[in-house]
RNA sequence: GGCCCCGUCGUCUAGAGGCCCAGGACACGGCCCUUUCAAGGCCGCGACACGGGUUCGAAUCCCGUCGGGGUCACCA
């Protein structure tokens, strides 16, 4: 009988969507689409006391965003609801009962402190170490007597104290531990709750999970787990620990708490500043510690393509060959494989994924691009909501004349200057002092060149640069030396697409009036 | 510290004994194009952690050293 491949993701409620977990779960939704199995979401909540509906939803809008979807899990349920762990407990404390019955695993009644000073002496000793069992049941009557003094029962496991436990792992290959160096681990709490490597194992079976694939940090759990499944007589799944993602510049593992650290990172703090600006001008105000370039939310708010960030990711410990670096959605699907995974941890570095990001943009038709960049434009308050087809218009030209300047929808708010109103342009000081202050002749040729773009029909592209090349000439002037004072003056800005295109865009009336507004500044 | 994993250009990687005095991509530097800024084109810089084996031959196999990381909870 061929078995459904059956993987899942179980991330934590917290909020956000961790970049190093969707590259996980990447991985699993691969492998699952790969070979037309079932990818699932499970929601690991045993320890949190939080809102779990209002730090999920984050996380599954970063899921939808990216186009993972999943077969069964929150919101879509499926026949091995439910898919949260807190609603599952009663599951998690029969199933503990019958390792307890089955005899691998022990009602224990030692006390925190006790089990500590245990540990202490060991270290002390300098031996490692390993619980006495001096408070284990073994009977009813134990249970009794201990229960008489007034002291409460933890589910331990009773864990092996010789041979071997060998891992086939798909990524690392066989990985051997030694049973005895394997502690009792706590399974359920004194209170009845259990623990989440123990909730993982009967869910993973529960839901008949063929395939964990999983961050390598977990990998020292296996055996603890392997073991209970075996103890419960439930089938192995195959497993696959991926190594984790690292943090940029740095080997240790990447980490949502240490983004102050990573932002020394030049690198890192230029895609954070970019990302920073953008989010500002859209009215969102957020600290560092919710939005920066760990978290999938960031790029979903200033414009990046899921595409490019699941590409971007797909690479980070994997590859197919040694050129291939492209993939639609379809080859990723048809071509990965777990044996492919990298076991050496890969460094997450977002400038990499800025690339990906502006070849995937560079693919988009104009109409894609516009459709992306007027909520950008809308939220900025530069145009009206809904936007009129005229501005629709505008916004098309825009974006055909940046071409490759727009790296992410967000950009587009580089060309503001194309919706502010004529008498509240501003000027970039340094650009204004260097093109219309300092040379001399600046102002008369402006002032002259302004009479030849108010007689300037049609006022198009082609013809203005016509218009700019016979002026230029009848002055015995070079281009530069009214180009730059002239795109100044229009836009503003020192740098930007072609300057005929954009006085074109601009219109005639909104040229003269802003060649105006500079020359009458000082 | 115990256990486990890992170690090719700055970064992501290709490489499964001769195809490799190591290939690609990002980054970086230069040139070209050019009204600015991008994009694009061309060129360049740049790595097998180290030491022993095995072999006619090693980035690839073995051993050791060093280095990095993960994990050691009534967290997940």
């Amino acid at each position: 009988m061929i078995k459904i491949v059956r993987t899942r993701f179980a991330p934590s409620p917290t909020g956000y969507l961790h970049i190093g977990g969707v590259r996980t779960a990447l991985f699993n939704w691969l492998f699952a689409r790969r070979h037309g199995g079932q990818f699932i979401l499970r929601i690991d909540d045993t320890d949190v006391q939080r809102n779990v509906a209002e730090a999920l939803q984050p996380i599954l809008d970063g899921f939808r965003w990216l186009g993972l979807d999943w077969d069964e899990g929150p919101e879509v349920g499926g026949p091995h609801a439910p898919y949260y762990q807190s609603q599952r407990l009663e599951r998690y404390q029969a199933a503990a009962k019958m390792l307890v019955e089955r005899g691998a695993a022990y009602y224990d009644y030692a006390t925190p402190e006790e089990v500590h000073a245990e540990r202490e002496a060991a270290e002390r000793e300098k031996r490692p170490f390993v619980y006495s069992r001096r408070w284990m049941a073994v009977t009813p009557q134990d249970r009794a007597r201990f229960e008489a003094e007034g002291r409460q029962a933890t589910i331990r496991l009773k864990m092996p104290r010789d041979g071997y436990c060998r891992i086939n792992d798909l990524i690392l290959g066989e990985v051997t531990f030694e049973w005895a160096k394997e502690q009792d681990h706590v399974i359920q709490r004194a209170d009845g709750t259990v623990l989440y490597n123990f909730a993982t194992v009967v869910d993973d079976h529960d839901m008949r999970i063929t395939h964990v694939i999983r961050a390598q940090e977990h990998l020292a759990n296996t055996p603890r787990q392997i073991f209970i499944f075996q103890g419960l007589g439930y089938d192995l799944p195959a497993f696959a620990h991926v190594p984790y993602v690292a943090a940029p510049g740095g080997k240790e593992k990447l980490s949502k708490r240490k983004i102050k650290e990573y932002l020394k990172n030049p690198e890192f703090k230029k895609i954070y500043e970019h990302g920073q600006a953008i989010a500002e001008r859209i009215g969102l105000h957020l600290a560092a510690e919710t939005f920066n370039p760990v978290i999938v939310d960031f790029y979903r708010e200033v414009g990046y393509l899921p595409d490019a960030i699941l590409n971007y990711l797909l690479l980070l410990g994997w590859a197919l060959d040694d050129k291939t670096e492209f993939f639609t959605r379809q080859q990723m699907i048809d071509l990965f494989s777990l044996e492919r995974v990298n076991k050496a941890p890969a460094g997450f570095d977002p400038k990499k994924l800025l690339a990906f990001q502006e070849r995937y943009m560079q693919q988009l038709a104009v109409e894609q691009k516009v459709a992306m960049m007027l909520p950008y434009l809308e939220k900025a308050g530069l145009i009206a909501s809904p936007p009129p087809a005229a501005v629709r218009e505008k916004v098309a030209r825009i974006v055909q004349a940046a071409g490759d300047r727009i790296k992410v929808a967000g950009d587009i708010l580089d060309y503001d200057t194309f919706f502010v109103p004529d008498d509240r342009l501003s000027y970039d000081e340094a650009a204004f002092t260097k093109r219309l202050r300092q040379p001399p002749e600046a102002r008369e040729l402006l002032t002259k060149f302004r009479a030849v773009l108010a007689s300037a029909d049609p006022f198009d592209a082609a013809h203005l640069e016509q218009r700019l090349q016979d002026f230029v000439q009848a002055e015995g002037v070079t281009v530069g030396q009214i180009i730059h004072a002239l795109r100044v003056a229009v836009t503003g800005k020192a740098v930007g697409f072609g300057l005929y295109e954009s006085l074109a865009i601009l219109g005639k009336d909104s040229c003269l009036a802003r060649i105006d507004r500079a020359l009458a500044q000082r």
